[in-house]
DNA sequence: AGCCTTACTCGACCCGCGAC
DNA sequence: GTCGCGGGTCGAGTAAGGCT
């Protein structure tokens, strides 16, 4: 779907857009053609030749970052298609709203299937360098609060990466409220163990764990790494109604299949029990 | 409960096209 | 070739909503 994006271009907008594609050139390749034969719609498209260039080079080079100050951010979710296994989906959890008076205390994250968890006072000081080498993020409200929050507290960390906020997208298609208002809206369920966690409780959780109750911490990491599997499905839902609303052409707008993006219950399970262990709390009572 | 980015609205500007 | 109109895009200002 990125390949088919011409609203990057300036002086390009959804309804311009359209018109090109309905002008048969339905991607890069079709543009750079058509320009070469001089059957641009518009003349003044010409002109946008090299930035199209650039935007294949980008491609090819994994660098969803050229995009970044070009779709506007709403826009965004275009670039899943050639960077889902690449982009990372993401949640935190802290002790409360305040980015400069509180703290975080968990992240969970998920890249190409594979979820990870950062604790405060565990490993948390590992998350900078493991973020920095994915192009892309994925988030639910992140841009206002995660982002912002993570940026706080880890000054130096590269977080500029272009970001897919799943809340402006599902709302821009009538899915408004919270993530598990959305969640609800579009049938996805959670673990019973962890029905009625909400992002109060997991501060409280938070401290029940510093007071020395293991399963507070394990309860907290399954609603986090919970919050951020369901990410991947509301992004595909997502990515396949934008795509047919928007009118892409049909034959490119099919998704790729994006096989173990989401990972099973067992896997997390895994993960959880891994971050959890004993040894790991030991090391945050010294800490 | 505070923060931050985005959506929304509206006016200005640009460009293409048709009439002359 | 020039002018005027209309559709589309862009930018500034404001308000709203969701995160823990």
């Amino acid at each position: 779907m990125l390949r088919n994006t011409f609203i990057h271009l300036p002086g390009v907008g959804p309804l311009r857009e359209r018109s090109l594609w309905e002008h048969g050139i339905r991607d890069w390749d079709a543009f750079l053609v058509a320009a070469e034969e001089g059957r641009l719609p518009s003349s003044g498209l010409a002109s946008a030749v090299p930035l199209i260039r650039q935007s294949q080079e980008a491609v090819r080079l994994g660098d969803a970052g050229f995009f970044k100050p070009l779709l506007p951010p709403p826009e965004t979710w275009r670039l899943f298609g050639e960077f889902a296994e690449r982009a990372v989906f993401l949640d935190i959890e802290t002790t409360g709203l305040s980015p400069w008076c509180d703290e975080v205390t968990m992240i969970g994250t998920l890249a190409a299937g594979r979820p990870r968890l950062f604790i405060r006072g565990v490993n948390l000081e590992d998350f900078p360098d493991y973020v920095e080498q994915f192009p892309l993020l994925v988030t639910f409200n992140g841009s206002q609060f995660d982002v912002p929050f993570l940026r706080a507290h880890f000054p130096g960390a590269r977080l500029d990466q272009p970001q897919i906020d799943l809340r402006f997208v599902l709302a821009s298609l009538g899915y408004r409220g919270g993530l598990k208002t959305v969640e609800r809206s579009l049938g996805l369920s959670r673990d019973p163990a962890i029905q009625g966690v909400d992002g109060f409780e997991a501060v409280r959780l938070w401290r029940r764990w510093r007071r020395g109750d293991p399963e507070a911490l394990r309860r907290l990491a399954l609603y986090n790494l919970t919050d951020v599997a369901n990410l991947v499905e509301l992004l595909e839902a997502a990515v396949e109604r934008k795509c047919r609303l928007a009118g892409f052409p049909a034959e490119k707008a099919m998704l790729r299949p994006c096989p173990m993006l989401k990972p099973g219950a067992e896997i997390l399970a895994a993960c959880i029990a891994e971050c959890c262990q004993e040894d790991a709390a030991r090391k945050f009572r010294l800490a």
